[in-house]
DNA sequence: CTAAAAAATGAACCATGATTCACTTCTTAA
DNA sequence: TTAAGAAGTGAATCATGGTTCATTTTTTAG
């Protein structure tokens, strides 16, 4: 008879790869992707650096699904919001004032995830979901053409550069470092009010 | 009595260092800022690694020089567009139109100035001229405000949407990789007649 | 309890690329 | 022409940080 260990069961096994991801989003918290190291993930997550390969093939596949959980995460907020019931200009503005107040409150998250620098590996999955973004923003701005509430207009480019003011007004190198709630509901706002017009004027 | 030789003249100091300048410039343009590499740049410029330390202090000073050259040329073409006469609104179509032409024609240097990720060093220097331009499309949508043409805001959150829209829409992520003369000339009248309505609704 | 397989370890290795510096070559005043 | 100093050289060094793998520890079926 041959004597043989199983594997660990799948659970376990999730249980120390969640282990990594967690502490992997915590240093990109702390100081976005370009914090993230092999060593300091294994060190958080109480493990040698060794062990981590047994969970992802390279530091590239833990970054990507650091990104790809935090951003589906984020997008899932967004696609409910838009798809709210309402008019289009009220479910805009609803959709846009939350997703501003959440990059405001997370921001080193927000710039992480939005524009900060990564390595090319990670630009095809950022790309992906920038368009996932702009596909919603854009058909509730076909929405809004269709009901007349806002000019026509191609909705993918509008909803493009909606994505560019929000990120660069918000979280850019522009923005203030920290602001209290009262200025950042101004900010908001002000940004938002900013997007509205270029959609709605005629 | 001693002999010694006298200093290389300045201009011919000057010479060596624009050389070195012009060859990271030529890199950028090829692959942005992560192109460059001393030892590229001392090959462009046929001459050794060390020579090049005679010149920059480090690697960070000479990208630094080139992100500061590049980038004021442009911001000298914006100021000057902006201070054209003519009403606000016809000054701004008119600079934005162009900025974003040029953005398109020269795309990997608008990207490699604009957006692309550089280390910490260039990102003090960015900053410094995003507020460049946001302050000459700040004063401009002001003076708007004044004549009535535009409506009511902030003009420097107006601005620095503006920048922002802009640069996603044409150096994003999103934007087509190419696009014909044609093509390019629609996607700048799309973003700036956004940009313009977000001016002036009321 | 035992042995075989799984899992974990972390020091060694490797790749990249900036920076240095002992040495060679060039320039110029005398 | 010459010697002192300037300029140039590029191989060696350093720094960072990802990846590997021979070895040790843990787990589990029997």
């Amino acid at each position: 008879m041959v004597y043989r260990a199983t594997p660990l069961t799948e659970s376990k096994k999730m249980e120390c790869r969640e282990k990594l991801l967690a502490s992997g989003l915590k240093l990109v918290l702390e100081g976005g992707f370009g914090n993230i190291t092999i060593i300091k993930v294994a060190q958080r997550s109480q493990v040698a650096t060794g062990t981590m390969y047994r969970y992802f093939s390279s530091k590239g596949e833990l970054c990507e699904d650091i990104f790809r959980t935090a951003t589906e995460i984020e997008l899932s907020k967004v696609a409910k919001t838009c798809q709210q019931p309402g008019t289009p200009t009220d479910r805009m503005n609803q959709t846009l004032t939350e997703f501003a107040q959440r990059a405001i409150k997370g921001r080193r998250l927000a710039y992480a995830l939005i524009a900060e620098p990564v390595d090319s590996m990670l630009d095809e999955t950022r790309l992906q979901f920038r368009r996932a973004y702009a596909n919603h923003f854009s058909r509730l701005i076909e929405e809004g053409i269709q009901t007349g509430e806002f000019c026509e207009q191609p909705s993918m480019i509008s909803a493009t550069a909606i994505i560019g003011a929000i990120s660069e007004a918000l979280i850019g190198p522009l923005s203030p470092e920290n602001c209290d709630p009262i200025e950042s509901q101004k900010l908001t706002h002000d940004i938002v009010s900013f997007c509205l017009r270029a959609l709605s004027a005629k």
